[in-house]
DNA sequence: GTTAAACAGGATCAATCTATCCTGTTTAAC
DNA sequence: GTTAAACAGGATAGATTGATCCTGTTTAAC
């Protein structure tokens, strides 16, 4: 339902909250989220275009976030980097429509307006504070993990 | 957020519940909800292993809906075609864990979750029985229409 | 049983998404 | 100002998704 890069992202962000302010340079995110290094470099320039984090060239450089892990939301990440599409209008394109849906639509828009609620009022802070996880927020921060895929499981 | 299939997969389904218990061609499908005739008739092929669907090959055949419009459901058909993916378990894959997701990926769960919900309590005759529209639930079933696509809009 | 309607399914193709590689640019440290 | 760390970004490749084409098989009607 969400795409890879959501993921990565998400991954990237939470760990870089966990560390606020310090920076962290790609490779030390990448390492530390488990997400390709080049890809995750994509993925974080983007989210930079978008504001969510700040980046710092040469030397004893890195990405930091680029507010306080309170004040970015969830769904501040997501559609920085795949957003969550809503219906505007009827994806049939009929003429004679204004801003109506059909019940269909209505129903898959209604649907994405609760997710995007949820993560509208979701902070990294509040994600990073959760006390059902007895450690940090990525599952872990230990050590070796074998890399492990989740696609469309049923 | 829902694949192209998904999409294409509702518009059908919505369609033959408009016209239940009687079949319809695949043109007859493709036309009534501008989906790509060939494109569809592979998500019904599709539709049809699932049992959401009943073909008729031959002469006079088509595709009908398996069941009444009241006893399938919005996610029957979404998880036919492309299921939301649940995390079944945290996607770092982390030896230590049993069946506890962290609290990034907790969140992403209760997302998808209460997605699953309201597609698996909405019925295709609920969503044909909608008040909201004066016309059927395709938005429409008038005249032509030029073919619009919305991608990912913000 | 011949014909034509209609689904079944293999093959192919384009677009998008995911991932990797390589080079360039910035910048702190010396 | 030279060096090395670190991001920027173009180019490319593989995998998946979306879409099209073509042939085969089933089946009702005659």
């Amino acid at each position: 339902m969400f795409s890879q890069t959501v993921e990565y992202a998400l991954r990237a962000v939470i760990h870089l909250a966990h560390e606020a302010p310090a920076a962290r340079t790609t490779a030390q995110i990448a390492d530390a989220t488990r997400v390709p290094k080049d890809y995750l470099s994509k993925i974080l320039q983007g989210l930079a275009k978008k504001g969510v984090v700040a980046t710092h060239r040469g030397v004893g450089g890195g990405v930091s976030l680029a507010k306080p892990p309170d004040q970015v939301t969830i769904l501040d990440v997501v559609n920085a980097v795949d957003p969550i599409g809503r219906f505007p209008t009827c994806p049939l394109g009929l003429p004679n429509h204004g801003t109506n849906l059909c019940p269909l639509h209505k129903r898959m828009d209604d649907a994405m307006a609760t997710v995007e609620a949820a993560f509208r009022t979701t902070t990294l802070a509040e994600v990073l504070a959760d006390p059902s996880s007895t450690s940090v927020p990525l599952c872990d921060g230990s050590g070796s993990v074998q890399s492990l895929r989740v696609k469309g499981s049923a």
